[in-house]
DNA sequence: AGTTTTCTGTCAACTGCTTGACAATCGTGA
DNA sequence: TCACGATTGTCAAGCAGTTGACAGAAAACT
């Protein structure tokens, strides 16, 4: 079903077509037509229905995608109709913002593990979690069957933590810091930098006038 | 100088350059090759060369790139070198979070003014900042010269405080809400989902052993 | 029942990014 | 001073993703 030969860029478009078709279903509406998709995401109505078309003839000619239909579809393409347990390293800011971020759960993402390094944290409770030190990965993450990691640790502590996720089974880290990971095959990261982010919109800021 | 015809992939590949040449002057390096950047960032040499060949010559043949001159012209060409006055919209958790991010001044983008809808907020002070309601943006943002907004508000007013704050002057959107902007020519947006970058992971390991 | 309209799925053309290859250049050491 | 090893900048080829176009199918309308 889901072979390779599936685009990246196409899986990441799959997410906001998930999106978007939650926002239809919370307006009542239906039916969906791949032109109607696309000027909600600003995408052609070709590059959609290439996408979908990667895993099945979901629509119907002359009428369109069902709302509901394509949602569970997607759900199960994506992975997103079962919970996922999460590892969080680092609690610093930004891990405690993860932590209380209601987004997760409400997608079925779960944080069930916390790491962090510093005594004066390690062994007290956030949110109903003890909190175990790196050291413990080893043992903690594979009990629990993670396989999905936030990383909110120092830059220069990424790669270290990184290596004893893998192997403790983590498939998939959300990687925080502003380091690019060495990983093996078979092991998925995704950046979330927001400096990055804003550093790729000031240098169009700064050509100026000269538009895109 | 900066021409377009420079792929929107090769502006964000910068980003990672600069940090990676960050990563270098602090570790005493002071010349580095298209390869061993390469390594660092997993990327061929051919794609970093070809990347930098977009702005000019900054490399010798033979030799390699001068860490500190070329971490100057990045610089320059991600405007970076200079402070870039920011807004804040939206104080929830995510929007503390982001008020104390010590990665922002530390990089020149500094949040100058904060804005909320929430009557309890509006009018006390976070951070030396006073708390502006979001029909202030029209005054406040053209008064401080700010062209950059970070938008951390729930998904349903996302598109109205945008469709504000760029006709107050805004050009640039860090989006932390899961929603697809409508910006005219001229406007960039840079999405910030964490939900969006974990559901494209577990389509892989769902997809499982297939491997990509 | 036939005609028109709408909209999908897919093919092939197109566009654009990535990669390999190589001449040109620089420094080093004989 | 010359030869050698290293490394850039660029060209052209290759590959991958996007887009336009159209046949086929379904409903709506007459």
């Amino acid at each position: 079903m889901s072979l390779r030969s599936v685009p990246d860029v196409a899986v990441r478009r799959l997410t906001q077509y998930y999106r978007a078709l939650c926002s239809c279903r919370d307006r009542g509406i239906d039916v969906v037509s791949s032109q109607a998709l696309g000027e909600m995401l600003n995408l052609t109505a070709a590059q959609i229905r290439k996408d979908l078309s990667y895993f099945g003839g979901f629509g119907k000619q002359g009428i369109g995608y069902n709302v509901h239909a394509l949602l569970e579809q997607l759900r199960r393409i994506l992975g997103v109709d079962r919970t996922w347990p999460m590892a969080l390293v680092g609690l610093g800011n930004l891990g405690h913002a993860l932590l209380h971020y209601q987004g997760f759960p409400e997608e079925g993402f779960r944080i069930v593990a916390v790491f962090d390094t510093d005594p004066r944290k390690v062994g007290t409770t956030v949110q109903g979690l003890t909190i175990h030190d790196d050291s413990e990965i080893g043992e903690v993450i594979p009990r629990l069957g993670i396989r999905i990691a936030l990383l909110a640790v120092p830059p220069d502590k990424a790669q270290e933590v990184t290596d004893l996720l893998i192997r403790a089974g983590v498939r998939a880290i959300l990687n925080y810091a502003p380091v690019t990971l060495k990983v093996p095959e078979g092991v998925w990261v995704r950046q979330m930098d927001p400096l990055a982010a804003l550093e790729s919109m000031t240098y169009y800021l700064v050509a100026g006038g000269e538009r895109a």
